[in-house]
DNA sequence: ACTAAACTTCAGAAAATTTGAAATGATAAA
DNA sequence: TTTATCATTTCAAATTTTCTGAAGTTTAGT
């Protein structure tokens, strides 16, 4: 009703106003006279509707104002609903978030310039407290456990390897032989001692040193105190006195997991974002079955 | 669609929502059914309707905004158009102003709080002035002269008067006698010569002084420079010292009139208080015609 | 697994909107 | 003033939308 009001206002005349609504003028009519019987006043000066009455001009201004607030409202509905707007909140552990994600999320922003991200760095666990208390929508952890409340996609796969300084012999091969672990100076850290592989076992027995910051993980084998197994993408933070070289036979891998609860359904735009980065990242490295499996 | 779907996420379930609504259960999931079609997405987590999405929390918090942003807005078109709310700039000539109109506009807005009155004092060529500039929307003004563009309202006849000291013998009288002006000191003033009457004609001509200025006129009076002739309303403002003897036979009287233009219907508001005061004043002193002609 | 309540689906009914034709009214030209 | 033209309104029929009640599903609780 507003709106043929509206646009007869405009449009100064009656049939083509009725035109520009695609409708016939005596539906506009019939229209403009139901306001009017509403208001109980008339709208218009004359039958021929150029000049508003005072109460038609008050009712332009104020119908013109509502109908702008209601379409605004119904966009921001449809872009929400459509993944064009939103917040999505994620906590990311700090090795992903450091080298994978920030291509993502530029891709992803990109795409999608009214979406608001919110990233968090935290560890595995406490990523998974601050799902489960409905602080964060996503997560992306290494190596989660399976359970009922939490819905789980792997993204990638990050393999295990040997992290050295750039001049240490084992540097020359391409691969990193588990045995050669028996004959070097091993640092430990909570990371690799997940590996369930006898050889490593028995290196870190021997081990006189264990760091659990990466940071200072790193700088220790940049220092010449030895060397230490590591997941890739930690050490793709260092620089180039680091070097890693895979261990192979059998390969050894931590799981990157998307993780998100089951319980509510997410926003557009977080489904959106998890639906990019899962699509992203699919396939792009060996399934997990060829991976040696982590306790 | 949006009433429809505040309803059912503020019951929590649709029957009773469909209760409130004053629809049946299947009208109303229909209607859900459809604001989900269009936005592409659930609103609501399962089939029974408690728990949102989401989308759906978002769209219940916008929804609700704009439905009361839309409701206020149809109260402020109805409150206008029910003369409820709105503006009305009025004009009035300084006599009426300051002796009639009060009660009026206590009255009216007691029974109005929401229309806003504007009231001007000034004489009655500048209220025809700026009435036709569109620069108020009414005018109370006297002896108004008829004009094609101008709606014209009797409210009120003030009658002339013999204007003295409280201390002159001929205030012993109830009236006052035309001829009872040939001996004395009459102040001349230019309201008074609109008046054709023969025996006041004759005093105005020996008259030794003229002043134009209501407040200086009646300062003059109070210092038994002499009497002067004025409208009833003129004196009402003086204080006990100043005496007001009607003029009888013929009476003689000045009309006050409410002007309005005739070109385009006035708002609610300001038909609505050109309609009180024109009821309310209506009656209340004899018909124009018994009364004396003023050139 | 069963029951009861909540919700959905469906076809027909009711309500609303829309249409085209004809009538009315207003404006401009003759 | 009359006439012609164009805009608007009115009206009944047609269309579209919305609503209802009955029957069917699903879900939660026992």
């Amino acid at each position: 009703m507003l709106r043929v009001f509206v646009e007869v206002a405009r449009a100064g005349n009656l049939v083509s106003a009725a035109d520009s609504l695609g409708r016939a003028p005596s539906a506009v009519s019939m229209t403009l006279k139901q306001l009017e019987a509403h208001l109980g006043q008339p709208l218009f000066e004359s039958e021929r509707k150029s000049h508003l009455t005072a109460l038609g001009a008050y009712v332009f201004e104020m119908a013109n104002r509502e109908l702008a607030h209601f379409d605004r409202t119904i966009a921001a509905l449809t872009d929400f609903a459509g993944a064009r707007s939103g917040d999505v909140r994620i906590a990311v552990v700090p090795s992903f978030a450091a080298t994978i994600l920030p291509n993502l999320v530029l891709e992803f922003t990109a795409a999608s310039p009214n979406v608001r991200l919110d990233i968090h760095d935290m560890d595995s666990a406490s990523i998974r407290r601050e799902l489960d208390r409905e602080r964060i929508d996503l997560g992306i952890v290494s190596d989660a456990r399976q359970s009922s409340d939490v819905r789980l996609t792997q993204l990638a796969s990050d393999r295990f390897g040997v992290v050295m300084r750039s001049d240490n012999p084992l540097a020359k091969r391409k691969k990193a032989l588990w045995q050669a672990l028996a004959g070097v100076d091993l640092i430990a850290n909570p990371l690799c001692e997940r590996i369930d592989e006898p050889r490593l076992r028995a290196a870190l027995e021997s081990a006189r040193l264990r760091v659990h910051n990466t940071t200072t993980l790193l700088a220790m084998v940049r220092a010449g105190l030895g060397v230490t197994v590591l997941p890739e993408l930690v050490c793709q933070q260092a620089d180039a006195q680091i070097a890693f070289r895979a261990l192979d036979n059998p390969a050894a891998a931590r799981r990157i997991d998307l993780i998100s609860r089951v319980r509510d359904t997410p926003s557009p735009a977080t489904a959106s974002f998890a639906a990019f980065v899962t699509e992203r990242l699919a396939g792009r490295e060996g399934a997990p079955s060829e991976w040696f499996q982590l306790t």
